[in-house]
DNA sequence: TATTGTTATACTCTATAACTATA
DNA sequence: TATAGTTATAGAGTATAACAATA
């Protein structure tokens, strides 16, 4: 038994060196289309739930409302995204996709399925689901809930 | 089939949400060294190989040069890391551990030891065995070999 | 000319906190 | 006072490219 363990001895060095491939892989993919991860993750959110508050979707997102406000900005800047005031809180503001951002949605959602069946094809199908269930046990017993975003 | 799938569906949705969350939990154990995720993986590599050109480190680490010049940077200046000139050649450099970087490694281990431990001591032995073999059949078939930093 | 390494610049993500407007 | 949201600031990671020194 070494005093100093290896890094590789750890589930999580395996864990984070698969999922920064595939986020990368899939960030060079949106890259095409001019979206971030995190733009993705945001858009597609609101695809769901438009008008949400930005309250709403940094809870959502596990991010605090000032990164959700700089993100939305940027979305505003592309175009993909639209802010409205809410009249009867004046305080209160509902972010909803333009036609641009909603057309966007469908196109990243073909290179997210795209990526992931590429990546994780190099797996049997008994292979997959089994690595597919783990994590899902794994986010559920570990009471995650937040979108990933990074 | 909905034209534009749920995030959920993708295997690599799962993957992301629980590597970041192994890893923000690693990088809250670290910090209470002074120390970041990435400056770890720096010095780890360095505690087996004493004396590695920068070059080097960046193709194991998976980073540019300039990446890693500034990462040798922050760790001199904390005063973990010495950077010496080499005599036989005049453009390299070598990187070395100082006794206070070399201390750290064994404290950062036990970190890292426990934070496995703890993260996926929620699966069974038999769940966490085969986590761990199929996350290392996905990076040897993909070919994965970068040590993963963020 | 090619290589090693550093430095400069810029962009993304993140967090904290100051600030504005409204309730 | 409390709340919703924005804006300012700063730090960490990343990449590209300009640069200096040496081969």
């Amino acid at each position: 038994m070494a005093e100093v363990s290896d890094l590789t001895v750890h589930t999580g060095y395996w864990l984070r060196m698969v999922s920064n491939a595939v986020s990368q892989d899939f960030a060079r993919r949106a890259a095409t289309e001019d979206v971030t991860v995190a733009e993705w993750t945001f858009l597609r959110a609101l695809y769901d739930a438009e008008g949400m508050a930005p309250s709403a979707l940094a809870d959502r997102m596990g991010m605090t409302r000032g990164a959700i406000s700089k993100l939305a900005e940027r979305l505003i800047e592309k175009g993909l995204l639209a802010r409205a005031s809410n009249p009867d809180d004046g305080r209160a503001h509902s972010l909803s996709l333009t036609a641009a951002g909603r057309q966007k949605v469908p196109v990243l959602a073909a290179l997210a399925d795209h990526n992931d069946a590429d990546y994780f094809g190099v797996l049997s199908t008994d292979e997959r689901a089994t690595l597919d269930h783990l994590l899902r046990t794994l986010a559920d017993r570990r009471g995650l809930k937040t979108v990933p975003v990074d």
